[in-house]
Parts: C-alpha cells; structure tokens; sequence
DNA sequence: GCCCAGGGGGCTC
DNA sequence: GAGCCCCATGGG
C-alpha cells in the first residue's frame, strides 16, 4: 500500500510506528495551562532545554504566575528567559499575551480558553508575538482542542522521504494531517510529540542521521513489504 | 571561532 | 503573497 516516496503514507501506521519506538512522550511539558502558554511562546525557535532553564527561572522569580507577569517590569521577565535567544522580543511577546487576557478576561485563562476552536484560534493570531505554529500549541495542549500543529521538523522529515515539498505551506501541511485523521486530542497531541521527538533526534539540518530516522525507516521496511 | 536552532514581525515590491 | 532582514543565546 505505503511507497518509499511515500504517496500512499497510511499516517496511523507510521503513528503507531513510532509510537512502539518512542512511547508516549507525555506532552506538553508544562504543570498549567499558563505555564503551556508561556513555554509556546518561548519555544519559538529554539529547542525545550532552552525553555526549561527560563521556565525554571521564571518559577524562582514568582513570574509563572498571569497576575505576576502582568504586574512585573518587562526587564525581570528578560532577565529570566535569557537562555531562550530573543529574549527582548519574547518578553515583549509574554506581556501582549498576558496583557491580553487580564484586559478582556480579567485574567481568567481558563476564559480564554474555552472559547471555540477557530475564534480562540483567530484570537490567539492577534496577538502580538503568536503566529500560527505558537497558536496552535496553545489551542492543542492548552485549550485541548484538536487542531494538528506542525512545524519546522515536519516539513523537513517529509519532504525527505518525499511527501512534501521544501515550498509546502504552514495550512498545507496542516490540512495534510487533518483530512486524513480524525479530530481527536490525545492523538493530535502525541503525534506531534513524536513528530518533534525524531525530529530533535535525527533531522537536525546540520548532523541529518537521515537513514536513522523512524519514519524514512519505516517508509523503506513498507516499500519492500 | 563559526554555524545554526521546534518562529514571528515588519518591511519592500 | 513572496522574499528578505531582524531578533541575539548557547551548544556542537
């Protein structure tokens, strides 16, 4: 059925695949649906162990915490998340968000958040510093509503075994999961997850362990199927 | 010392 | 809408 260039690609199969490789990868890291926030905002461009040290940071200052990042001088917020590069824009980047939520919702998060799927989606891109890979964390792993995020890893494992092209849009690649999955929140959840996993592990542009990686070896082991 | 990373904004044409 | 620059640390 699948083919090595991957036309055919049954993407439960290559789910489960990875799935019996990897595990459950338990995302998203994150102890609430703030601290979800804020580690999609800061996650833009840099990978988690970066994150985890401003989280950290954040945690011993009193910032995780939507009342005290409101109330807090944006230099105290950058001095915490310096490991996670950018660390001016991203601070900016919390504070419209925290902003945000305190000026229509009084500062209840959960508010926000159980708004529907495309208006909180529509909401969230209006905000300073959130594009569509960040909104959709938040919509998925924040708001647990089942929208599939992908991102930089996706495009890349894909278009190598030859799924996407380099060209492939955001929405495209999105609407390539969704038409053929169902809209479900824990598979959403855990497929990204793995999707990140493989691609932290064996698809980085620079070191690309191209035949090591889950998913081109389970295209090869189907083709010759 | 050099390169580049799980993104997004702002500008130009 | 595509193409390009900016942001600005830390790990390999």
């Amino acid at each position: 059925m699948n083919s090595s260039s991957g036309k055919h690609l049954n993407l439960m199969d290559l789910y489960e695949s990875m799935l019996k490789s990897f595990g459950s990868r338990g995302w998203w890291p994150g102890e609430t649906k703030f601290e979800i926030c804020v580690g999609a905002i800061l996650t833009q461009s840099v990978s988690w162990k970066n994150v985890a040290k401003a989280i950290t940071n954040l945690k011993n200052a009193g910032l995780l915490d939507l009342h005290a990042m409101y109330e807090s001088p944006q230099e105290e917020i950058e001095k915490c998340i310096v490991p996670t590069l950018y660390f001016r824009m991203k601070a900016r980047k919390l504070k419209a968000f925290v902003n945000h939520v305190v000026k229509n919702y009084n500062g209840n998060l959960q508010l926000m958040l159980e708004k529907p799927l495309q208006e909180l989606r529509e909401e969230l891109l209006g905000i300073y510093g959130i594009g569509q890979e960040t909104a959709d964390s938040i919509v998925l792993y924040a708001a647990e509503k089942p929208i599939f995020v992908v991102d930089a890893y996706t495009k890349r494992i894909f278009s190598r075994i030859g799924l996407f092209s380099e060209a492939i849009t955001y929405n495209q690649m999105q609407e390539y999961f969704m038409s053929r999955l169902k809209p479900d929140v824990p598979l959403y959840n855990e497929y990204h997850a793995l999707i990140v996993g493989v691609g932290n592990r064996f698809c980085s542009n620079k070191n690309p362990k191209c035949l090591e990686c889950p998913v081109v070896t389970f295209c090869k082991f189907d083709a010759n199927n």
